[in-house]
DNA sequence: GTCTATAGACGGATAGAC
DNA sequence: GTCTATCCGTCTATAGAC
């Protein structure tokens, strides 16, 4: 198996303990301090290796970029899919989409996206693969709940939830929290029509 | 950040020409290219002077974006109020809110608040003043048409429309609107509760 | 107020030894 | 695969002439 000159290893995760831990490095030091400062030094320096070996896994540093966001984003489908055959789909969809991790690194992404385009169209060609399983899902649940569409559509459900919780995360961080608790009930009264309960549980005092 | 030994004119605009300029061609770099790109070469170039000029005015890069957000939270606080006080105040807010250009801006300055923490608080105050005078015009609104704020809170209306205009901005602006419109209905359902229209204001309890 | 010139740090990327 | 050494570009910021 030759190797070109140029055409230097960036693929899929799980073949280089160092490839390994330059990714988690860089998603690390842009969580903490802003994708600006995941220089190559600075991410070189957080795995333990020389400056000039990122370069040998990844040639350009938005290959970096963007094999952190592919390995993030493909873990985060995952994920939905395990929320989504949960017993409570709605309660582990809302959790997953309330990690504060996720959503921090997913604006970075998206202020990254703004000068880098190759990272642009990653980012909402994964929007909307997210959306769309998550949006077939709903349409399943609203179904069994016998919910007009057109009264209640899934994708609006699944916009919404989007929405507020990625939303509430980041005010959440800057240090704002007035008014959550009560939007979250907001949200709680829309959702709540999809949740089919094991035991049918009741607590709302209408 | 040096403190002391020079102290030159950061302060509010309206003072001098060339330092609106580059208080302008700042936001528009940001907004085009993203703030990384927002370099005292960049701005100077954008605003026809020199880079060293630059620092005769903002001491600091920081100083700089720290004008260039206070202006447009001075200027975005001014458009609330003025939205609030239209005869279809909701339609006003919500239009507000759906500027591209003020929710581009605003995630910039989020990203950026991630390691230049002298603008995270400034920020913080700005969410928190904006959310304030906002939620005290819609509980009059609230009260006006007799809702129990129990029933529908105030801020949670405010924080509501925040989240959904917010995300529907960026999500347009990623090239991703699928279900956007029947969000936006879920969204009119639960603000058209406050609209008093001109022709129903004859119908004031309390 | 505006400029030229430049210091000094940091960054991306490559060459080539081992 | 990993290293040392290095090139070259860009950045913030300052000094000082005008």
């Amino acid at each position: 198996m030759t190797e070109g000159v140029r055409r230097r290893r960036i693929d899929g995760g799980g073949e280089s303990e160092t490839r390994d831990a330059l990714v988690r490095a860089t998603a690390q030091i842009m969580l903490e301090e802003g994708y600006a400062a995941a220089t190559s030094r600075r991410v070189a320096a957080r795995a333990g290796i020389r400056p000039p070996l990122v370069h040998y896994y990844f040639p350009t540093m938005d290959d970096l970029y963007l094999a952190v966001f592919r390995e993030g984003a493909e873990a985060n489908l995952k994920r939905l899919k395990a929320a989504l055959a949960d017993q409570q789909p709605m309660r582990a969809v809302l959790q997953l989409h309330s990690d504060p991790k996720g959503t921090a690194l997913q604006m970075e992404f998206m202020a990254l996206s703004n000068h880098r385009k190759a990272i642009r169209s990653e980012i909402a060609a994964y929007g909307l693969r997210f959306r769309e399983i998550e949006t077939a899902a709903f349409a399943m649940l609203l179904g069994a709940r016998g919910i007009d569409p057109h009264d209640l559509p899934a994708v609006a459900v699944s916009v919404a939830v989007t929405c507020v919780t990625r939303t509430l995360v980041m005010e959440t961080e800057l240090g704002i929290t007035g008014g959550h608790d009560q939007t979250r009930r907001l949200l709680d009264d829309l959702v709540r029509q999809l949740e089919l309960r094991p035991s049918q549980t009741d607590h709302s005092p209408d």
